[in-house]
DNA sequence: TTGTACGCGTTATCAG
DNA sequence: CTGATAACGCGTACAA
């Protein structure tokens, strides 16, 4: 910076000023100060910019894993987002373990974080209370939830199961199944099992119990198919809390014999990239994921610039119907029946 | 700082020992600042730190998308192995276009990137230019280039091709086509190309300009399946640069009621995570993503702390033979016949 | 083993 | 509109 003064024959708080309040500088001055920047190649130390303003220009991102396409989608568009307005994003993966996951965000702002996006509901106690004393901005996504401590730019998880639940239900299944991750750590599997076993008690429905839960690769879901085979073969509706598990559903029966969706019919979540391509297509709800992203970004970056909290923000998120599910076979030779 | 060196009873500098020198701070005190530390809450301001000690402790990688899982899987797997060392990462997205790379990377030298991961051949005139001067260490991934500018840790992708050629002409199919990606700005997918029209050439097998060129999308894939049906018709073998696109040409035959792999052979590039739950599960080459990742950061890490350049690793990667290649028809009548 | 004091490269304040 | 200069919070010679 000093090289650029002299070279430019202007004091070094002019360089400064002519890149960061380029209209109180003349414009000579200005145009002089930038094309020897641009000549020696000088670009300022974000070390002793975020020393002297109080402003590191990194924002921070929590989330389980990287290697899982729901959520590498939103962190790109998120990181894209802030990008656009000279904010580096560093993210730092947690698993699916609950434990870690505090240090891991103190880190991210003793590494200078100005805002936090987060994954679901904030859980642990400490985290807690250390979100409760006002630090930066934070939000959390995924889950909608009114009453949590940071706000939330998320969609309705328990509205969402009971939709598919719900589009099931009139295709006339009584007798239901459900393919769930770990709820231990996860909000969003919880409040789906909630939503699962409350549409079942309220409809008189079957299966209020019968959740298989496994990990989230296609292996797993394959194997909870055979699981389901084994200790519920009178199911008809199968819940798969992700696309994932879905895959390896459709997959495992299709080896197995079991056709889809006239003897099981299945319904996924995420609506991954592959859900329309699948044998049969996969009826499925989407996630805004993308828009997730996105909007915490802008709603962190208007945090940042305008000092107002972000607001609480419930995305859409809907079925999508698709193949894999259609009346269960009693029913559609009821159907047949009363047609003749 | 300051306050903890009051309540400790020390000076700033015996604090910032403590810290960083613990072994030239007598026992007791060291324990003592290191409590009123904790107590208070201390944790030192990276941004001074970084100022004084010139040392940012970030490094960076610019990658063309983390919406695709190989790129997101090997980011993962370098941020989570640089973290263990106190390193944060900052990725750089630059989609696939050639255009704003450099910028985007001298964006993340200008922010302290300390070490840089790339993927693929430096192309860029400017950029080549730029790591021709000795600034900070940087590797490549994906491509195994041994006279490249800077050290690759990659495979390579020229033999993973024609490996899988050379299954399928050991097969016995002699009618071949390609999906690819586009060539421009992908030097992955220039090789790939090279090494199948090479091939072809070398054996004097058909379909030398039967290229089709699309987007990795699953989408894509499917597309340029109708197109390999309607401009290569006799085509038995099909050769896809990503199992994504495979992925589409498999269900969009399934679609059509083209066979895999009787009617065409079909050989994927990745080993996706669902590449063995296809129908037919797919034949393709495993691309060692995780160990890119992980081996980038520790020769990276390693220069940075010894100041010795990152060596260049050729990964392996290698067939996975599955079910979605098998003789050509003709040949099977003809060994059906010879077995009669 | 510990303390004092300087400087890292900026930005902000205050004069002019 | 511009220049001189004092912080920002830390690490490290150097002195004790």
């Amino acid at each position: 910076m000093f090289d650029v003064a002299r070279e430019a024959g202007v004091s070094v708080a002019t360089v400064s000023r002519a890149f960061n309040l380029p209209d109180v500088v003349s414009e000579d001055v200005r145009r002089r100060v930038l094309a020897t920047a641009q000549r020696l190649g000088y670009a300022a130390n974000p070390a002793a910019k975020a020393l002297r303003s109080r402003k590191t220009h990194i924002v921070g991102a929590a989330i389980p894993t990287l290697d899982y396409a729901i959520f590498a989608k939103m962190i790109n568009h998120f990181q894209d987002a802030f990008a656009q307005h000279g904010y580096i994003t560093i993210v730092a993966t947690t698993g699916f373990e609950h434990a870690n996951v505090f240090e891991k965000i103190k880190t991210l702002v003793d590494r200078g974080a100005e805002a936090l996006l987060l994954v679901g509901a904030i859980e642990d106690p400490a985290l807690v209370r250390y979100l409760k004393e006002p630090h930066i901005p934070v939000v959390t996504t995924y889950s909608y939830i009114p009453e949590e401590i940071v706000p939330c730019i998320g969609f309705d998880n328990y509205a969402a199961t009971q939709s598919a639940m719900e589009y099931l239900a009139d295709l006339g299944h009584r007798r239901f199944a459900m393919i769930a991750g770990s709820p231990k750590g996860s909000d969003r599997q919880r409040t789906r099992i909630a939503a699962y076993r409350d549409f079942i008690g309220e409809r008189k429905l079957e299966g209020e119990e019968n959740i298989i839960i496994r990990d989230f690769t296609i292996r797993d879901g394959a194997e909870a198919m055979r699981a389901l085979l084994d200790k519920y073969p009178d199911t008809t509706a199968l819940v798969c809390n992700t696309d994932v598990v879905a895959f390896g559903a459709l997959s495992e029966s299709r080896r197995l014999g079991i056709r889809i969706p006239q003897d099981i019919s299945v319904v996924g979540f995420d609506d991954a990239e592959y859900a329309a391509q699948l044998d049969p297509p996969l009826t499925t709800i989407a996630v805004p994921a993308e828009e997730m992203g996105r909007l915490s970004a802008e709603m962190l970056h208007m945090s940042l610039s305008t000092g107002d909290s972000p607001r609480f923000v419930r995305l859409d998120s809907h079925l999508i119907v698709r193949k894999s599910a259609c009346p269960p076979r009693g029913l559609k030779q009821l159907r047949l029946a009363s047609a003749v």
